[in-house]
DNA sequence: TTTATATGCGACTAAACTAGTCGTATATTT
DNA sequence: AAATATACGACTAGTTTAGTCGCATATAAA
């Protein structure tokens, strides 16, 4: 419960790990995965996620492989997870899901607020921080 | 992702219910689902738990049910969450277990601050604000 | 003292979600 | 042409969460 996904920690190390190990060149999926022992197939889909979200960038072919685009370290972490995850929400009804209950619910609001607060946490981390390790 | 429980849902939705209906009287877990559209065996087992951890305190038999132990008003929601569902960590390395990357984990720091955060908010939050609707 | 009602609790099943695998296509360097 | 690496959808396995069932215990009231 309030979990982040294997797909989430993945991203982040990886952001991380070819902010740090580039030196201009791309870094491959395979290196990730072997230096973090992740499921290859698993990450490079991750990474091709990063990509489309703009996150990073890719390059094909041999000596090929993902570099960070400098533009978007100012991205916080509710972007980043929103875009690999759909919404945050502690619960259905946070995310626009319909709830039977609608009316009758009697924690609506306090729910509501635990909910902006959690999205504020991711909000105020940037993938710097991420990157920096911080 | 970053979901609660239906658990906790459940229990939230009782506290909130059983403050504002009992008038000194027990509330009963069939009163509770026919309201709320709950599984009558799921939310008694929940109710049960609630009790357990010293939130509710029960009244067995015919006109029997739940209370709510006033001296528990205050109580957080960490420590409601965590009775029901064990310690709050957004990945398995937050709550002890542990993770082949140990040393070379590169996101550990952030990652643990971002923790800290989110119990906080459960933190902030008591029953109190729950039973109120705030 | 019997009956009905309600909690207490463990075992089990079903459903949903998450993680991981596989196959095939495409791009690019040597 | 061969080797390497990304792109992407379909599929399978594993784990977690939700819900069900059965039986025991307590108690109020007829």
């Amino acid at each position: 419960m309030l979990k982040l996904t294997k797909t989430v920690e993945y991203a982040l190390i990886s952001m991380n790990y070819i902010e740090n190990n580039s030196n201009g060149k791309p870094v491959s999926a395979k290196s990730i995965s072997n230096q973090f022992s992740i499921p290859e197939e698993l990450l490079a889909k991750v990474l091709q996620k990063l990509v489309k979200y703009k996150m990073l960038e890719s390059v094909r072919g041999p000596y090929g492989g993902y570099k960070i685009k400098t533009s978007t370290k100012n991205t916080n972490l509710v972007y980043l997870i929103e875009s690999l995850e759909g919404p945050i929400g502690i619960v259905d009804c946070s995310t626009g899901d319909d709830c039977c209950l609608i009316d009758s619910c009697n924690i609506k609001s306090p729910i509501d607020s635990i909910n902006q607060n959690i999205k504020s946490v991711f909000e105020k981390t940037t993938l710097k921080d991420i990157i920096k390790g911080i």
